[in-house]
DNA sequence: CTGCCATTTTACCGGC
DNA sequence: GCCGGTAAAATGGCAG
């Protein structure tokens, strides 16, 4: 009985505490996005800039790879690499 | 010549004020996943809560849509809305 | 180098293939359009409508979410679901 | 009276079509999907497939140019362009 | 040309 | 630890 209610108050509090993190989640979105319309504002390309932030965030490594990867394939089908 | 140097310097700031953002919102999809995690070492379904979460931000929108998806229905076979 | 080769053709039809398909898609789309701008040409409204395809293709998968979701309250406060 | 009755009708008529032509679209697209699936089964890396798809779309001036622009911005945070 | 909507891409989570 | 499916974000395209 008892059990219930305080399963019940325990899984409000987890509900809860998750709910305020994802707002404040939301809130550090809101803040990325502006500085994406800020650099757009001063003619910044934000495509380019988000290419260039997924390549910071990938091991060195494995971009190597892709592009010889990319390089490989596009030989295979006889497109020029460019 | 110093244009590109100045504007390295912008691009960079806009890049680095990005990265440091997506930290502290990686940070906190962390310790979302923790509480996901404590509540699953106590029990609880991580599914049920997560459909619950999505309940609780859903509704109000939820609402609102049905709302006007009668104006709709009222419009689309002629009769006013007021 | 054979291999290579014969990869080549084989990615080669894989990618001619999906192109085909997707400018099938996209020709689809095309007339998809049309008939909307026939329906906007004889007097109706295009937002009335797309919300009428959206609720008609929604209701079915909305009414299997309520009722997993009633379920799912259920067992949130531990209630038997049978 | 009947000019209801009958742009119900033509409005339902619209609407059966563009459900048709959408159920066909959505056809064509779980065809794509499965060509991906089964290159991904012959070892084909489907996320450079796609960049594949998308180079071959694109104007291959717009292709250079945004991979130029790429480089500038590499070089004016000081990134080495590989 | 601006906002909106569909599609696409990306990240995430649970199962094997 | 990978892989498949699922939900969020972002991109592109279209109507207005």
């Amino acid at each position: 009985m008892t059990d219930t209610i305080i399963a019940g108050d325990v899984l409000r509090s987890y509900i809860e505490r998750i709910e305020r993190l994802e707002e404040e989640k939301a809130g550090i979105a809101d803040l990325i996005r502006e500085i994406f319309a800020e650099a757009k504002g001063n003619g910044f390309d934000t495509a380019v800039m988000r290419q260039i932030l997924k390549i910071r965030k990938m091991d060195p490594h494995d971009v190597a790879e892709k592009d010889e990867l990319l390089d490989l394939y596009r030989q295979a089908i006889g497109m020029p690499v460019g």
